[in-house]
This record gives structure tokens, C-alpha cells and sequence, in this order.
DNA sequence: CTAAAGTATATCTAAATAGTAGAGAATAAC
DNA sequence: GTTATTCTCTACTATTTAGATATACTTTAG
């Protein structure tokens, strides 16, 4: 039951798109070298954002992508609902019919509660909320420039980034 | 970021195991039939758990397994913190070396709060609660047997139950 | 017109999940 | 002590999903 790496890369875009918010469109590409990900991947996640509405795109020339909204107004559990499969546990809460235990089923509302619970954790991070903690330091690590031994740990996993 | 049917199930067959506890032990072939769920299947999801110390096993004829200890003292987070791969919804909470972000990583926070507001809710579901919960009717459903048109719903995605 | 962007579709690979098979070991009952 | 019953262990296979990449197409500022 991990977080795919969808949604912690949309998050990641979303932030970068919130951080220059006020710069005009932004293109993919500036993301992609920013942040670490490849740019078709990126193009990927950008569709779904944009179909829901928190992304508007310019194309041609100095074209490129920005909130739809402010990001006061943009949380991550926003995010999440739009790039993780469905926003629940397990199916059957969404869908009953996909299962016909359903009825008498003991646990579902256990999975529903605890769906619930996370959401409503990641419905209230905002965008500007989460910018702002950084610039405050208030998040461990107290605004230290990374500077590891090993540079290349993320790499035991196929240099794969959490 | 479903849940994976080894929480599901395991969490099904514990609830099975907490219904028959006072009645010796119980063999995986009565909870397949009762619960629906293959024997080797259920062989593999057992072993975790006894690891951990919830259930206990008893060798040839007459044998079989039960709860380790009272109904009341086994919840539905510790099943799925034994079934589910690790318990936080991303490696970098647990395991900080993974990446190299980690410092400066503005989402962390948040993915490491939804996390536990999930498992908060997963901590507070004993197994004799969740009982008692399905004998009051007070889940939805009120205790009515199951009876559906599609008797096969479950079916749609390869037999596959919630 | 053309170059710089985004858009759309298709495909590939690797990992994780889900499920199966079969031999081996313990033990209660006889 | 043999036997039937039950758990235990190791290995395997199939399916699905995640993650990523490639290629061709569309729009539009300059």
C-alpha cells in the first residue's frame, strides 16, 4: 500500500508550478530539470491535472503550464484523488456492486474509515501551506542544503526518487 | 494505493479465527470454505503472522491454528502492518537513506501525517469490535443475508473478492 | 513559414501482486 | 509404531500495475 510515484511526482510538479506561480507558463521542460523527471513522464501526469481542472497549458512557442488556481487553493489530497487509480482503499467502497459481500462484509467500514482519515490529512496541506513551512524551516532538517555521503543512495532502487 | 488482498484477506481470516476462538483449533480448510479463499493462499498469508505472535498453530490430526491471544487485544493495524510490505505509504519515512532529497523534501511531512491518521483509525478497530459491530446490525446492511441479483458480481475482475 | 512548445497514442520493461504445486515434518489416534 | 491428518517449507508461474520511453501530430508566436 504505497504511494505511487504518480502522485509523489504530480505533488512535486504541482509545488514547482506553485513556486512560479507568478511567472507565467511554465514549460515541462524547466520542471523536468528542476525536479528530477523525466520529461515524458511529467507530460503523463500533466494530463489528468489538467482534465480536472488545476492546470492550464499554453502551447507553441513561449507556451507551457500553470495553475488553474491559486495555490492556497490546491491541496494534495487534490492531487492524490486525481492521480492515484480511485481515491479508496479498496474498491468495493466506491463500487459495492464489485462485490457481493457487501452486504454483511465486517471490514469495509474499517478500509472506508481509514481512507477517510488519510484524505482528510492531505485535504488540508495546501500548496502554499506546504511552500511556506520550507521557507520557515519549520520542516526537519531545518532548511540545510543536502549534503549526504552518498549522493547516489536514491540509486539502490534503480535511482528511483521517493 | 490500494489496499492488497493480503491485508484483505488476512483480515478476514483473523476475523474468522476471533468468531471461533473459543472452540480449539481451526483448520485452514474451514476457513477456505467459510470465507472463500484458497487454502494455499491462505497458507502463505498465515506464516507473517504467526511470526508476529497473533496466531498460534498446532500440528496433525485435531490440529490447527487460533489467536494467539483475546479478540480484544488484536487490531486491524496490526494485521495490515504485517501484510502490507511496510506500513508507511512511502519508503523515505522509514528508511530516510533511501533518498537524497530527504532534507529538503517539502512533502515528507505530509505523506508521513496522512500515514498515521490511516493507521490511527486501522489501530482502533479490534477484532471482537468489529464483531460485536456486525451482531448489532450497526454496520449498514443491518445484518441482512446476502441476496443479490448477480450473485457472480465479484466476478467482473477475475473472481476476485474485496 | 517555421521553430517551439504542448498533445496523443503506442509500446516496452521490470517489479509487485496473486495464486498454485508438491514434497516434507509433526503428532493424535488407533 | 503405523497411519491419517494437519501444518510447513520451498519453489514456481501467471497476471497486473507501475514506470518509463518513443514517435508522430497539433497549435501558435514570431
Amino acid at each position: 500500500m504505497k504511494l505511487s510515484t504518480r502522485s509523489r511526482y504530480g505533488t512535486r510538479m504541482m509545488l514547482d508550478l506553485a513556486k512560479h506561480f507568478d511567472e507565467g507558463p511554465v514549460q515541462i521542460s524547466e520542471i523536468s530539470r528542476r525536479e528530477n523527471i523525466s520529461i515524458k513522464y511529467l507530460e503523463q501526469l500533466i494530463i489528468p491535472l489538467k482534465k480536472a481542472g488545476f492546470i492550464k497549458s499554453f502551447r507553441g512557442p513561449k507556451g507551457g503550464h500553470m495553475l488553474a488556481s491559486s495555490p492556497d487553493r490546491i491541496t494534495v489530497g487534490d492531487i492524490v484523488r486525481i492521480l492515484e487509480g480511485g481515491i479508496d482503499l479498496i474498491n468495493c467502497i466506491e463500487s459495492p456492486e464489485l462485490c457481493d459481500r457487501t452486504d454483511y462484509c465486517l471490514t469495509r467500514d474499517v478500509w472506508g474509515e481509514a481512507t477517510k482519515a488519510m484524505y482528510d490529512k492531505l485535504d488540508s496541506a495546501t500548496l502554499s501551506g506546504i511552500i511556506q513551512q520550507g521557507k520557515n524551516g519549520s520542516f526537519h532538517g531545518e532548511g540545510a542544503e543536502p549534503e549526504r555521503k552518498n549522493k547516489t543512495a536514491c540509486a539502490k532502487r534503480k535511482d528511483r526518487q521517493q
